[in-house]
DNA sequence: TCGGTTATCCAAAACGTTTTGGATTGATTA
DNA sequence: TAATCAATCCAAAACGTTTTGGATAACCGA
């Protein structure tokens, strides 16, 4: 393993010429003086500007190269009056094992930044204070612009940004603006497959566990579900529905109060895999036979969910593309300030698992 | 729900005047003008410098607000000569949901950072172009030092960095360089509080999946368990030990080939908890009792781990914490130079469940 | 010969800060 | 009275780019 990159190992004299050019950091004027041309025309030759003779710049890049130049990146966006940076706030609830969305989300984003040249600056704010973040991000001249997801149907950040006419596109619809670019799932197209493979399946007594209705998500998909229930002639029975965030703890905990009730449900639509991973072993604590007698849905698809026992039947998001998509489409908006904003609706799709057999 | 920030829900008139402000800048130059001070003297007023005049600096300070004066952060670092940026390259591995580690790990550092005024530049690159990322960061100064994780033993990012003199922490020991600074976990003492507890269960045939041992953390972990087997009178037979990586699927399929030999182990050590879980799978399509007459460990005791079935046995970690404090660390030797690097090595903990029982 | 190109170059301004090295004033001290 | 000191201020330089608005010289066609 150490003939691997040996050259750096065993580095005494490498080490400190290294050393020394690192703390003597070259520039232009450098490249100049060395040239004998004006720092003007280093520049432009290294910009491949077509005033600047072409032996000239010839020698100009010899040297720069020789040199080891490389531009300074605060200067050239001090100059430029733009950061090639975009930023994305994270939301509390990602900062944990509980959302393996968010992993994937941000390397979509990421990698694409990182392929557009752009740098991806993540902040950590708490829920208080998340506006004073935006606030210094945006007027200290931090970021070109921003991503946004897990929106809510009245968003604060997305209204403060368009009030701006600040550059920014969501991973979910808002309901408080309109002219912005977004990507969302349809939420209620989703939430069609699932009842109808429940109903499908037998079954007519459906629960389900979902967060607050403030998040558009949630708030498109409730209304999905209860949209598709009545086109089968269902009704989703206020008992039959509970308030849980995100994680599996909220999950067992409500499923086993959905269980517990004299009449309980044979369905269980969970609002996120996490959920419905909690509802399962809820289930399964009763002594239920998950699958058979009784039915669990995801949303999301995570990589658990193949794995779970009983395997999860979901619904399939392209969350890592998503994300990608959703930095291509700021970046249009970011380089034409006039184009017209993009809003992608995306078709989810079911797919079907153990945890959802015939009654 | 309309109530809450309604200020910024019907805005025709707010609107506008934001977005004026917003197209307008305030720089010092406006704010010396108003009060008819230098750009100097505005400069070192905000600054609470002593040589300012007591009621000039309140002054210059209530236009400064009530302008909504926000200083240039890119032209603050470019005459400062520090970026306030930590940069951390994301693993290719750590991309999507198969790492559950990291949204925490990042999590930990990230939410430092922002409360040391620090920005974190997360940097998504190709394997292959990973050395390439890290001297762009560094030549174009657009970070002021590095989070590493998943050393290498003899790691090419580790050596580049720590031959330049350039600040970084590692979640990781590396063989190749001293004098750095890292947190790692005692990966040999986890490894004995596992073999102890298998042992004391009973368990005499053990095998593990683990991944490279050019990965620091498995090397350690291996020698560990290597020693621990020996320690009572155990050894690792070179058929019991596969490679595998990191997620589930490669648990599934090496615990298969284990065991499906003719004499396989009765208990596997993961050397993370998708192996683990991947592995607990293998076990139960082959229709043995996991934790009964077959046990399995993880290590890092993510969330799942707790929920899965059965409940892994696995190690624990303060992975949020590990972050917080390596940007410490981190932060710590930004601010001294000659601060003499950290090193922490912390003591894991075993969490058991349910997927290790008496033979 | 002259006006008009073209090719090549550059000084200076600009981006918005912080820092350096005084300058000015008025009061205090020797 | 002159020297010293403290308080308050600021012009200019610096950070390293890019861009603006020419300048210069050589060449071309009429």
């Amino acid at each position: 393993m150490l003939s691997k990159d040996s050259n750096w190992v065993s580095c005494g004299q490498t080490c400190l010429e290294r050393s020394e050019i690192r703390s003597y950091m070259v520039t232009l004027k450098d490249i100049a003086e060395r040239v004998g041309r004006s720092v003007t025309t280093v520049s432009r030759a290294l910009a491949d500007c077509s005033d600047v003779n072409k032996e000239t710049a010839e020698r100009i890049k010899e040297v720069a190269a020789q040199l080891g130049y490389v531009p300074n990146t605060l200067a050239k966006r001090l100059q430029k009056q733009s950061t090639d940076t975009i930023g994305i706030v994270v939301h509390p609830a990602s900062r944990g094992y509980p959302e393996p969305f968010f992993s994937e989300f941000l390397a979509g984003i990421g990698e694409k930044a990182t392929h557009y040249g752009y740098d991806l600056l993540v902040t950590y704010a708490q829920e208080e204070h998340q506006m004073d973040t935006y606030r210094q991000l945006v007027e200290g001249r931090r970021v070109d612009g921003f991503i946004l997801y897990r929106t809510l149907r009245d968003d604060p950040r997305a209204n403060y940004l368009h009030s701006l006419n600040f550059p920014f596109a969501s991973f979910g619809q808002v309901e408080s603006i309109d002219r912005y670019s977004y990507i969302d799932e349809d939420g209620e197209y989703a939430m069609q497959l699932i009842v109808n493979h429940l109903v499908a399946m037998g079954h007519t007594r459906i629960g389900c566990i979902c967060p607050s209705l403030e998040i558009m998500h949630a708030y498109i998909r409730y209304n999905g579900l209860v949209k598709s229930l009545a086109a089968h002639g269902l009704e989703l029975e206020a008992a039959l529905v509970r308030e849980g965030y995100f994680d599996q703890k909220d999950g067992y905990e409500q499923a086993l109060v959905l269980l517990n009730q004299p009449t309980p449900p044979t369905a269980i639509v969970g609002f996120n895999d996490m959920i419905a991973f909690g509802a399962i072993n809820a289930a399964k604590t009763l002594g239920l036979h998950v699958g058979k007698e009784f039915a669990v849905t995801g949303f999301d698809n995570s990589m658990m969910a193949a794995y779970y026992r009983p395997p999860l039947t979901t619904i399939s998001q392209p969350i890592f593309k998503i994300g990608g998509k959703l930095l291509e489409m700021l970046i249009q908006s970011l380089k034409d300030k006039e184009h017209e904003p993009s809003q992608l609706l995306l078709r989810p799709q079911l797919i079907i698992r153990e945890s959802t057999q015939s009654l």
